[in-house]
Formats: C-alpha cells, structure tokens, sequence
DNA sequence: TACTGATAGTCAGCATACTGATCAATATCA
DNA sequence: TGATATTGATCAGTATGCTGACTATCAGTA
C-alpha cells in the first residue's frame, strides 16, 4: 500500500481543493470577491472587535505571516480597518468596517450552502460524523503545525 | 451557526495544514528534501513510466500549470527526467532516475508513519471510516474543482 | 535602571494552487 | 486539403502558507 492518492494526506489536500473550489465557485456566481481565508478573518473580526493580528491568527489558526498578506488585501478591499493600538505601539487594531459588515451579511448564506455543496457525497450523518472526525484528528494534532489555534486571552 | 472554525471547508483547511506539516517535520528529519506534492508526483512517475504531464496531472488530480513548477524541482534534484516526447511533439515524457528510485525506497516508511501521525487522534476504526468518507466526499466533488482526479488512459 | 528575553508585525524567499492567456502541435471534418 | 477546434506545456499574475530573519517594543529581573 503505498500508492499516494489513498494516503490520509493525499485524501486531505483533495478534499481542501474542492472545498476552496466549491467556496470561490459560489460566492463568484453571487456576485463577491472574497477568498476562504479572508471570510474566516472577516468573520473573526466582525466578533472580536479590536483584536490584534496574532490574536486572529490563533483564533483561525492561520501563520502570522500569513495573516499581514490577508489583512492588506480586506483594507483594500474596504471591508477591514487596521489602526495601530494605544495599549502597545507594536501591535494593530483591527476592526470590520460597514461595508464589510455588509458583505459578510449577503455573503454568509452563500458559504453556508457552499459548506453543503462540498458534502454532497454524504448522507446529513455521513457528514456529521466525517467533522466530528476531522475536529478530533485536529485537536490531537493541533501543535504539530506551526500555526495552532489558540483560544482568546480573556 | 456561522462560526467559521465549525465549517467543513475550514476543517478541510485545518487537517490538511496539519498534514503538510507532519509530512515535512518527518521527512525532514529522516535527512530529504520532498514536499508531499513532490512525493506523490514521484511515485505516480514511478509507477507509470514515460507518462506525460497531463496524465501525471489527472493521476494525482493537480492542476496542470502546478505540474509544470513540481516537475521543474524534481528534475533539478536529480529525481526525475523530462524529455521531448516521440509521439507527440508538444508533449514531454517523465521518468523517474535510479536516485529518484534510491529516494523513493528510502524514504517511504518514513511518508508512511507521517500517515500515522496526523491520524494519531482517532482509533484505527476511526481512522478508516475518516478515510472512507474522505473519498466518498471527494469521489462526489471531483468534477467540481479545476483539477479532476482522471483515470490513466489505456 | 540596565540587561535580557519575549513578543507583534513585517519582509524576503520559496512552494503550492488557481485564472486566463499564449504558442506549438495535433485532430477533426467539411 | 484546408479551416477549425482541441490539446500539451508554459507563462504572468495573484493568493495562500511556510521558514527564517529583522525591527520595534514590551516585560521581567538583577
């Protein structure tokens, strides 16, 4: 057993590439311009309002440097808004803008039924068991990447 | 519900960061240099030898202008050779080299306890039934994203 | 207070992935 | 045959994601 396209990982970059097609593909068709990775941070700021960079990047568990890339491009886009922060001049503020806050209202039922489209293979229990396998398998690996998800500081 | 780290496509995300990681940290340490897009696309020249770039393409379902970059690394390694194709001149022909060979055994047990490593949350019942709703999920997306997985032509 | 270590953000460089375009070569069919 | 369509490979451009380095700042402590 070593062909590649039935390893555990092979299966996972699959099952990725669809879902970011399936994602790109329906929010295209309703008319926004918005990435996978830029929905989760919008969303995230949109719920913690003023938090900073590294706080979201743990809250979605994306790399910190990754993070820099996604936030320019929601500012330009409008959507987002990053201030530098007056409790710690190295950190930044990020906060969703109305119009951003907009976008992710229109949007939000359209990633909803892109979340279905990609499990349109299995039954409604066949894909409630395929997340609560995946959430286990993560949680076991979460440190193992080098950007893990981190629960908010309180 | 529209948090975002409780979406399918986000676990997708998620599961697959932490493989790549794995995969790497593993490989890595053994003493390579191989990327999981790399070590698949070695195998599957291996395993079909003197395929073109598109049938590579659809064997592993990447996209075919992704192939193109994979292929350029492999054979500055040393692992692979690309030449003109006989039959058809706009085509190039891949075949794996005796250091492509010697890599491939040497470093494939260690791909295979990878495997075991991101899936070292979940029971081996739990990892199986992971894996077969993996590919009945992507087995039902398959047309939906730019690179189809497509079966070798005979 | 001065030193040390940690932290927030950015950057350069590299490797996937995609869209859409282009070029050369092949296939199809009127 | 000749016009047309298709195909194999590449390229430019953009967006994730990573490693490793760097600057500025903050926190803890001797």
């Amino acid at each position: 057993m070593s062909d590649p396209n039935d390893m555990p990982g092979h299966l996972a970059r699959r099952f990725q590439q669809i879902a970011v097609a399936v994602f790109l593909a329906e929010v295209g068709e309703a008319g926004f311009d918005l990435t996978p990775v830029q929905y989760a941070a919008l969303a995230t700021i949109k719920a913690n309002p003023g938090l900073d960079q590294v706080t979201l990047a743990g809250l979605i568990a994306y790399d910190r440097t990754t993070i820099t890339g996604v936030i320019d491009r929601l500012v330009a886009k409008g959507l987002a808004e990053r201030r530098a922060s007056s409790r710690d001049r190295r950190a930044r503020e990020l906060d969703i803008t109305d119009e951003g806050r907009r976008t992710l209202r229109k949007i939000t039922p359209t990633v909803e039924s892109a979340q279905r489209i990609m499990l349109r293979g299995l039954s409604a229990k066949e894909g409630e068991e395929l997340m609560r396998l995946l959430r286990k398998a993560i949680a076991a690996g979460n440190e193992l990447s080098r950007a893990p998800l981190r629960e908010a500081q309180v």
